[in-house]
DNA sequence: GTATAAACTTACCACTTGGTAAGTTGTCAA
DNA sequence: TTGACAACTTACCAAGTGGTAAGTTTATAC
């Protein structure tokens, strides 16, 4: 792969991201991401060849940047790293829904099309460093998938929620709201210390 | 009120339910739905005057379906009962996860089209009866509702990713962890017997 | 029997969709 | 100067979209 950050490619693909990621794939139309992009739609379809094939190479490039948010997460243990990188993918959800809005997304739209899952490699990275924490190297497949599942719906699921909160219960009353949400999966990160119950 | 069971708007409302929850609003069309009821689309806007207006209706039969089934839910005190709506919510959201995805679908939409969330109802009627609990009586509404999220989040997040969990890991693999699931939301809810901490 | 209204259908329309085919422009190597 | 290639554009199309207008069928009320 010899293509820079900027290559047209890459653009593309980010851009087509945050407009998949913003109306889902049906609703997302080559001629809106191409004007978005100030070019036309052909120009799309003469890098990607298909709608289609577009949207698998955003699902790629999405799967791309998760794995890569785990190997490059800092800290010295496993406890540490995967800690951080639980409330990374916190704050990051809500301050970038875009790929937590394209996972769900997925998610959903698998129900259907019953495709393989693009993002296993990023859910077996997870789960090979959750196991090398003392809390979960004893336990079983099930029971860490299912911490890690629970985890990650409750902060998706809060950060999909983050705008109807907001305007049910407005901005102030959201804010209180995100700190609770932050402390409360701080406490959930801190039994790592713990030993196995 | 006056229309019966079988009503033929009741009727429509059901059938489009279904479409939407499966494909989205955008994916969803009225040909499409009309022919899964056997009659021409012209039928449905003789109803519903719009795709919009028909889905807004959807939403709104939605909202009655989680609001009566927090008014109906089984057990003598406030504990019982909650208890019971998460349980019942986690096996209806497994068996039937129509109504899950058509709620997360609406929150994916709902990031850019920001109309009222017409599920306030029965967050707070939720909200309500988890305050009534021994365990939530003394708390902010902050620290309730992210505990309510927390667990509705985990649980919608499962269910919408059966079917991807079965295609990486098999029906057995995904029944063990149906199982080790079910387990931990009971653990959860046990805490409702504790004090506040 | 006739009027009325509900529950539709057939016919049509403007518009958008993804996709094909064929050309155009700019850059760079030989 | 020429050839080749990447990165596009213009022109076009068949299929599908939500929606309008006008008719048709069927049951019920008087």
């Amino acid at each position: 792969m010899d293509q820079h950050a900027d290559s047209p490619k890459t653009r593309y693909i980010s851009t087509a991201s945050s407009v998949f990621a913003e109306k889902g794939y049906n609703a997302a139309s080559l001629a809106g991401i191409a004007d978005k992009l100030g070019v036309t739609k052909q120009a799309l379809l003469h890098f990607f060849g298909s709608k289609a094939a577009l949207y698998e190479e955003v699902l790629k490039a999405l799967s791309d940047r998760l794995l890569s948010s785990i190997q490059n997460v800092e800290g010295t243990s496993p406890d540490e790293q995967l800690r951080n990188f639980f409330l990374q993918l916190s704050t990051a959800s809500l301050e970038k829904p875009a790929d937590t809005q394209l996972v769900l997304r997925a998610l959903l739209d698998a129900q259907v099309s019953s495709e393989s899952w693009p993002l296993k490699p990023f859910l077996d990275a997870l789960g090979a460093l959750a196991h090398k924490t003392k809390r979960w190297s004893q336990a079983s497949d099930a029971e860490l998938f299912c911490w890690i599942y629970q985890l990650i719906g409750s902060i998706q699921h809060f950060a999909i929620s983050q705008v109807t909160l907001k305007g049910m219960y407005g901005t102030e009353a959201f804010d209180v709201l995100r700190e609770t949400h932050s402390a409360q999966l701080r406490a959930a990160l801190a039994d790592l210390e713990k030993d196995p119950s």
